[in-house]
Formats: structure tokens, C-alpha cells, sequence
DNA sequence: GGAGTTAATGTTATAACGTAACATACGTGG
DNA sequence: CCACGTATGTTACGTTATAACATTAACTCC
């Protein structure tokens, strides 16, 4: 969170009320949250906060690789390695919900040569996998 | 097309009128299709068809892999290898709106072993690249 | 072929996710 | 102070997806 704050001032980008809000509202769900969700939190305190502001600070916290958004639940998630800039690759538990950045660099490094034989210029690299966590196989976790 | 219905039949899948439909319309749109974009396809000729109708025959057609989803962009896109049971991995162009399936077994492999490494069990694996294929780069095609 | 069963579709309503467009406030440098 | 760029407020709407329950069609076993 302080480094949020230095990033920010580092590059002087606001982290304004309601950015700071929004970001807390994701660090402190352990899971991906909804945009929704979170307006829901912000609003549960004080005021009637709209969508529209919701979003534009996730916009803004994703522009400043604060937060990745993971587009197979339509939900965001803190980013822990936020001053480096990298494309996230995540693995996601369908037990117990976590969303963890995996080590992508074989990965990416496949992805890249794989591209290169394409002849296909990269942009953005979206790869969230779903599954079961190493912990939750250990349990008795059946299929849905 | 006569591929699918032999799939159907030889698994003991009914591919309904409704679906028969949905499927062709998928496959007329050369790029991704929203759900809301068949259905109007659909509905231009004849009657009423509701939103669900569309989704319940989107999700057979998925199961048996006759089309595929993509989560970046809420669409969905015929697949030519329905009979091989395969996670499809996409190269999304932003300029011709393509989405073509990569050769994706380097990457499936370096997928494989990054998760064991995790301790992960993989149940879908998602993984969309957006940018510019190798035709449109040719192109002069700037950035958004 | 008719009764019982499952699969598919119809219907209605609503949830969940996201954005356009324009007005207003806020801060910073000249 | 005031002009300009950035941030937020506000309203309304567009898009994507599903819940819940009713009805119809197909299949099967006797």
C-alpha cells in the first residue's frame, strides 16, 4: 500500500480518495472481486458511490500495473510485483477461489516463439488457468 | 457442418434445429460473435428467440467442442477441430478482428511444467493473445 | 401405442457487468 | 486570479448472462 503510494508519486500519477479506496477494497478481498463488489464496499460505509468511478479508478490502477484484471471472472486482483512491468499469468482455484500470479517465463517464452513462427505481434498475453490449487487437491475437492 | 452432425450422432447428441442454427451462424461470422449478435442473426429471419435459447445451445455446442468461447472479448468462434478434444489457444488480431487457433503444444508443454512445479491441476486453460497478425502488421495499422 | 421418463425449448424476469455523455469541482502553474 | 488539464459527479443506458418455472418433444419399456 505504501508502495502504491511511491509508485505513484515516482511517475506523478494522483492516487486520489477514491483510487486509494478501491485499491484497499481489492487487497483486502483474499479472492478476485468484482467491480460491483467493490462498489458494494465502498458504499456500505458512506455514501452512493456510481459504477462509473468504480471503474475508472480500476482503470487508472491498472494503467499503474496495480491491479490485473483476470477476464475469465470479470473480477480484479492486487498485483504484488506492481513496479515491475509484466504481463500476469494466473492460476486460479475453483475451491478456494485464490488467483496467484504464476512463474511465466517459460510460459511467455514458449508464447513468444510460437508467435514468432505466426508471424503475430503481441500486445496483451491473457492466460488464467483454472483448476485446483495444491492445497485444495490434497483435500477432498470433487469436480463442480 | 456434416462434420458436426457426424460428432453428434456418434456421440448420441441431438443437434437440434436451434443449435443446428446457432452453429451455422457462428461459422458465417468469420471473426468472434457475441451471443446478442446471433441472436439478432437469428431473430432477422423469423420469430422470438430469447437469450437464453442461444446460451443453452452455446453451451452444448461447447461441450462438444464445436465452438469456443472467448473470455476477452464475450464472444464466441467455430472450432475446425471439433473431434480432437483440445484447450484451443487463440491469437486475436485487433485490426481484422481475426481469432485464429495457434499451435499451441510448446506452450501447452511449458503450461504443463510450470504448473507441476506449482502443484496446480489444470481443468481449462484459457489463453488469448491480442495484437496484430501478420498480415494486418504489414499493413500500416497504428495503435489504438 | 400409451405411460412414464428424460431432454429440450419456451417464457418471463432480473442479475451482473460495463460505458457514453455531459456537468461540476479541483488543483497547479502562469 | 484565471485558464487549463485532470478528476469526479450524475444520469442514463447498453451489453452480457442466468434463475426459475412452464411446456413441449423424444425416447423407452412394456
Amino acid at each position: 500500500m505504501r508502495t502504491a503510494e511511491a509508485i505513484c508519486t515516482k511517475r506523478g500519477a494522483r492516487l486520489t480518495d477514491i483510487r486509494r479506496r478501491v485499491l484497499t477494497s481489492v487487497w483486502s478481498s483474499h479472492a478476485p472481486i468484482g467491480a460491483y463488489d467493490i462498489l458494494a464496499g465502498l458504499n456500505a460505509d458512506s455514501g452512493k458511490i456510481a459504477p462509473m468511478a468504480v471503474y475508472r479508478a480500476l482503470d487508472f490502477l491498472m494503467e499503474h500495473g496495480l491491479v490485473h484484471r483476470l477476464a475469465s471472472l470479470n473480477a480484479f486482483i492486487g498485483c504484488a510485483l506492481a513496479d515491475e512491468r509484466h504481463t500476469a499469468h494466473f492460476l486460479i482455484c475453483r475451491a478456494c477461489k485464490s488467483a496467484t500470479e504464476m512463474d511465466g517465463a517459460a510460459v511467455t517464452r514458449a508464447v513468444k516463439k510460437t508467435l514468432t513462427a505466426h508471424g503475430f505481434i503481441p500486445e496483451i498475453e491473457i492466460i488464467e488457468i483454472q483448476g485446483l490449487c495444491a492445497h485444495c487437491s490434497d483435500q477432498d475437492v470433487r469436480r463442480p
